[in-house]
DNA sequence: TCTTCATACCTAGCCTAACTAGGTATGAAG
DNA sequence: CTTCATACCTAGTTAGGCTAGGTATGAAGA
């Protein structure tokens, strides 16, 4: 599924998992393909850039660490990162409420086509 | 507030409202405005471009009326629109469930009509 | 050995679509 | 005779996710 559909909602859904435990981008991507089962497949691209942005605004640190060789960027979640992350949440639940108050009316799962 | 975050779902909310009866466009920006209490007050700059591109892409078919000494671009949703629609719905309804399964399942999101 | 895969990071440039900020025009209300 | 609500339009900007490339290590397997 493509989801470019997450325009809009990445920060939310990259502030989310790491709230909950400090991770680097790669394993961040793989988090949420594992929790959605495929359907938030997001690319480099995408998280990269993105952490870069949370960072440089300040709802992010990140330090490196060393890990066999390699090197990982692990990324928290700052006190403003929190207060963002919960801005978000509270975006994210109007939204969805607005959308369904639009919706709510039309057949939703009834269509018999298909 | 601030609805920008509509972006990529803006076409689901259009098709959604016009799906229902047809209307023209400065109809659609009030009853979203009305049906949601306010919280998508899209702009016209946002609204009527993508009418258009609705449009362009036959998802929608409009005609001229004169009403009043005015005149209105009256819409309505092609066959290929309620097909869009459709489309439409299943990918928000996918993107939903997949930020819940990010987020841990938030509430507020108890209407069964999705 | 040598190739491939998974891990782990990065960025320049593209592309889409929502928004800004202006514009035109009518009719009613004040 | 001005202001407001209705009703439409678009050129240009901006934001941010995506494409498509790149670097580098370690382990598996041919």
């Amino acid at each position: 599924m493509k989801v470019d559909r997450i325009k809009g909602h990445l920060d939310l859904v990259l502030l989310g998992v790491l709230s909950e435990s400090p991770g680097h981008g790669y394993a961040v991507i793989t988090t949420l393909r594992a929790r959605t089962e495929g359907t938030l497949d997001l690319t480099e691209g995408s998280v990269y850039p993105a952490l870069h942005r949370l960072e440089e605004l300040g709802l992010l640190a990140s330090e490196w660490q060393p890990v066999a060789g390699r090197r990982r960027r692990m990324y928290r979640v700052t006190t403003a990162g929190q207060r963002a992350l919960q801005a978000e949440r509270r975006d994210w639940r109007a939204l969805v409420s607005a959308v369904e108050a639009v919706l709510g009316r039309a057949p939703a799962t009834a269509v018999g086509a298909l």
